[in-house]
DNA sequence: ACAAAAAATGAATAAATATTCAAATTAATG
DNA sequence: CATTAATTTGAATATTTATTCATTTTTTGT
């Protein structure tokens, strides 16, 4: 049998890098690892790790350890040689697209778009990190990444 | 009655003043203050505003309201103030929000909610007077005030 | 090593929280 | 308005989490 600092040591890490919703759900899961616990053992054991349970989008509300719950991780710097390197998500809302981009890219990457001009897309505005695009009525989602991507090779890599 | 937006805004503050460790516990703190409210639906707002459980070392775990983003927490609490005066006003139509402020604070305002980036939002745009907000589709108005309450709390006071 | 004290644990259970389902309220549509 | 659709809500209940209590394991002092 583990020791009991061990097994907290384990919990600790099962949080970390997974979204867990239910102790029932860390008991299955410490199992599989070969780790015996009870859920009243592990009631106690989150209480001395001062676990938390915060909201989470995806899952509904998880355990979080206090100080890594928040953290945002910089992007380096280096490496940006390109324009599009810029860019960094498209998301749509109806007939809206809107890509983020650093901090700055923004009109240059508009800019790069109404130079292509693709039918798709009838106007677009950019702000200092944000691009909207307004899209034409009856225009396919797809059609219009896939417009976007002949524009700009990078954004293949940056759609969810 | 008090309306639902009324009601969580009072959750909200009980939580931001009082140390909170049970659901009955609060809903007796709200009778006190004059709002009727169940266990059932207490359970749902604090889900509605993203509440989550913490570690407290005085009081155990405690219902804690989610700060809206690190880079917000650095800023001096009179900068945020200063900012969110700026606010006017804030409308809706179709998936689109907008936000009317004093000349020159949309795009600090833009700013912040961008630093934030509630997941609500998909992106923002800013002019001179105007933050343009783009909703994510399905999302309801009022969990996007929510989420907006949470990183400006001053509009807490400016819904109709 | 041995006995006594302290800490840890599991099973059962109490307490707290989330969800279901039916009713009530509110919003949308003609 | 009237009617339908959608949302909100409470009571009851299911699920989840914390605690009690008896027992086992570990630690401490001699």
């Amino acid at each position: 049998m583990k020791s009991r600092i061990e097994r907290q040591i384990a919990i600790r890490k099962a949080i970390l890098t997974e979204k867990v919703s239910s102790q029932d759900d860390l008991v299955r899961l410490l199992r599989n690892k070969g780790i015996e616990i009870t859920q009243a053992t592990l009631s106690r054991d989150l209480k001395t790790l001062k676990v938390a349970k915060a909201y989470d989008p995806a899952a509904g509300y998880i355990y979080v350890i206090p100080e890594a719950g928040n953290i945002v991780k910089e992007e380096t710097e280096a490496g940006i040689n390109y324009l599009t390197d810029g860019l960094r998500n498209l998301q749509f809302s109806g007939n809206l697209a809107v890509i983020n981009t650093r901090p700055g890219y923004a009109s240059s990457i508009a800019a790069l778009i109404d130079t292509a001009a693709p039918y798709e897309i009838i106007g677009t505005i950019a702000g200092d990190d944000t691009v909207l695009l307004i899209i034409k009525e009856g225009i396919k989602r797809a059609d219009l990444i896939n417009s976007l991507i002949l524009i700009m090779p990078k954004l293949a890599g940056k759609i969810k």
